[in-house]
RNA sequence: GAGCCUGUAGCCUAGCCUGGAUAAGGCGACAGCCUUCUAAGCUGUAGAUCGGGGGUUCGAAUCCCUCCAGGCUCACCA
């Protein structure tokens, strides 16, 4: 299925709106239901696109099969090769070599697959985000991908984005931390290995604790929200050896950022929208703390604690409007887990009722969790919690080992590989599915992988080094089966770029560059390109194939490698 | 208890929004293909009550209802 209302623009050079045309004439239907009616069918031995007559049978009070074989008859263009009436469908099978010119022009041009439809409107993007003094876990891959993904895909439609990381630095839990320093840290092992020093004495406090301790984690979360120097200058240490940290893992990823930023950026502004909406009556105690009753199923969203701290939903809103305030923005999407569904509602719904119109432009684009094998969810205290230094480790090594068995050289090619099997491995599950965490899917150098996709790649580039390909000679072609089905599959690029954009799906890459990437390697082990008398036709289209995957892969953020 | 999400071959997933022909891909299994552009590849075979039941429809994996199972969330963590 290709198109649909406004995607009906995106299709190679205008020949299904011609043949919706077309068909618009026999049926006396207008073109945008016909445009909805067209199908791609399941497989190419059903023709390019069908029409099913189904629906007409109602109005004209006949039966479907007779009506598709009527219009068979009738229907006639110099782009058609045939039109068949089978089950009451018609299909309808382009002229091959007259679609295949048409379709070459397009994909050759060198924005094939853009569009403009963010008319260059501004979207932030807050993603990754994960917590400081806590390990880069697997928890935050998917926010940060996905994040980095969306930004690209909002690209290239046609938007300008920003990304924001907006790290957990603030909170109770840092009152804890600090606390659990005083207790059990150690200036040397904080310096030798400051995360997993820093984990060590939180879960050892969580361990042994007590009422007591609990009352003075607390008292520590209030010196830092009332600027106790001391306090901060601790706490700023552990922020900054978290991010040289995260920084390293970003690397390996191939994220980048335009800014950098936290919730404890909010200390001072949360506190002023603390009193608008008190002001405003939108805010009101209640149990000693203050909250915003939303009343209807969004319940109760706590702004500031009984002992007068500020919470993450006051630290939000604060943190939009100041955004708002900074880039002004038309969207802004945070890619953060599902869970968090409901404190999105509430922040969206707050700034509703402060009277920002703009908040109808925000969006929590969720993501579902990694679990365990037991279907449980991932947790640092139980245990159960998964690195992404010790994935990327575990996928690094069997790289390595790939490639030493091929005796080649080990360089770039080892992080980029790694790279293309972790992000693939998690960006072609649909977003909003929990993932069982299983290291031996994305370990896997073969099938439905990264590296498949890049081994793909290398080999077509590997034909155009040996014919020291330099322009495109296409020609009138008669197309056989495989190089006609690359050149379908080459021409719904543009459509998923649309379509990963309206439904903010990564996913929608993914699937399609592994599908484009299966029609090529059937391309490549059935047809021949060096010395086969269409040895240009065929080199143009390899040239094509490698221009796109490219530019799909990029996508996903994954950069290509010339060869494996 | 309430809200949101999920359930598709032994396993992991796509398709669901926008109903359409033979439910697609990978792993695993089995059988083939390297004197020709990289075998991290290709071709074929076996394997599916699309969680169960009901409804709407010419037509349901897809829409509606209901039940079952799992996940997440629901007042001072983020």
């Amino acid at each position: 299925m290709v198109f649909r209302n406004e995607l009906s623009e995106y299709k190679v050079n205008n020949l299904y709106l011609e043949l919706a045309t077309l068909i618009s004439k026999h049926t006396k239907l207008d073109l945008t239901s016909i445009v909805n009616l067209m199908r791609i069918p399941p497989s190419l031995d059903f023709g390019d696109v069908s029409f099913p007559c189904f629906t007409l049978s109602k109005t004209l009070k006949k039966a479907p099969n007779l009506i598709a074989e009527e219009l068979a008859e009738v229907i006639k263009a110099e782009f058609l090769e045939k039109v068949l009436a089978v089950n009451g469908y018609l299909n309808f099978y382009f002229d091959k070599k007259h679609f295949v010119k048409c379709a070459l022009v397009d994909i050759s041009k060198k924005d094939f697959g853009k569009n403009n439809h963010g008319a260059n409107k501004k979207v932030i993007v807050e993603m990754s985000s994960p917590n400081i003094a806590k390990s880069f876990g697997i928890g935050h891959l998917r926010s940060t991908i996905i994040g980095e993904s969306l930004a690209r895909i909002y690209e290239f439609n046609g938007y300008k984005s920003i990304k924001i990381n907006y790290l957990g630095d603030w909170g109770t839990q840092f009152g804890k931390l600090l606390l659990a320093f005083e207790l059990y840290g150690d200036e040397k092992k904080l310096l030798a290995d400051p995360i997993n020093h820093l984990q060590d004495v939180y879960v050892k406090l969580n361990q042994n604790l007590t009422e007591e301790l609990e009352v003075r984690a607390k008292q520590n979360f209030k010196l830092m929200e009332e600027g106790d120097k001391k306090t901060l200058a601790t706490w700023k240490k552990f922020k900054e050896k978290s991010i040289e940290e995260f920084m390293e893992i970003y690397d390996l990823l191939g994220v980048s950022f335009d800014e950098i930023s936290g919730e404890s950026t909010q200390n001072k502004k949360s506190l002023e929208i603390i009193n608008k909406l008190k002001d405003k009556k939108i805010a009101k105690q209640s149990e000693g703390a203050l909250i915003i009753d939303f009343e209807d199923d969004l319940g109760v969203g706590i702004l500031q604690k009984s002992d007068g701290t500020t919470i993450y939903l006051s630290r939000d809103i604060s943190a939009a409007i100041e955004r708002k305030e900074k880039y002004d923005f038309e969207e802004m999407i945070y890619e953060v887990g599902s869970e968090q569904e409901l404190h999105f509602k509430q922040v969206f719904k707050a700034l509703k009722l402060m009277g920002y119109k703009w908040a109808d432009n925000l969006k929590h684009i969720t993501h579902g969790l990694y679990l365990g094998k037991d279907g449980k969810k991932l947790s640092t205290r139980g245990g159960s919690s998964v690195k992404m230094r010790d994935i990327w480790a575990e996928v690094e090594s069997k790289v390595l080992a790939e490639l030493k068995k091929r005796d080649s050289a080990i360089d770039s090619r080892l992080k980029l590989i790694t790279r293309s099997a972790v992000l693939y491995g998690d960006l072609k599950n649909f977003r909003n599915t929990s993932v069982i965490f299983d290291a031996k899917s994305i370990t896997s150098m073969e099938g439905d992988t990264g590296p498949y996709l890049l081994y793909s790649y290398a080999r077509s580039k590997s034909i155009l080094r040996k014919l020291k390909f330099k322009t495109q000679k296409i020609g009138e072609v008669v197309p056989e089966m495989e190089e006609y089905s690359l050149i379908v599959k080459l021409g719904q690029f543009p459509y998923i770029v649309l379509t990963a954009k309206l439904r903010d799906d990564p996913s929608q890459v993914a699937n399609y560059v592994m599908s484009l990437s299966q029609e090529f390697n059937s391309f490549y082990t059935k047809c021949k390109v060096q010395g086969s008398d269409k040895e240009d036709f065929r080199a143009s289209l390899v040239y094509l194939y490698a221009e796109t995957l490219k530019k799909a892969l990029n996508l996903i953020g994954i950069d290509t490698i010339e060869e494996m």
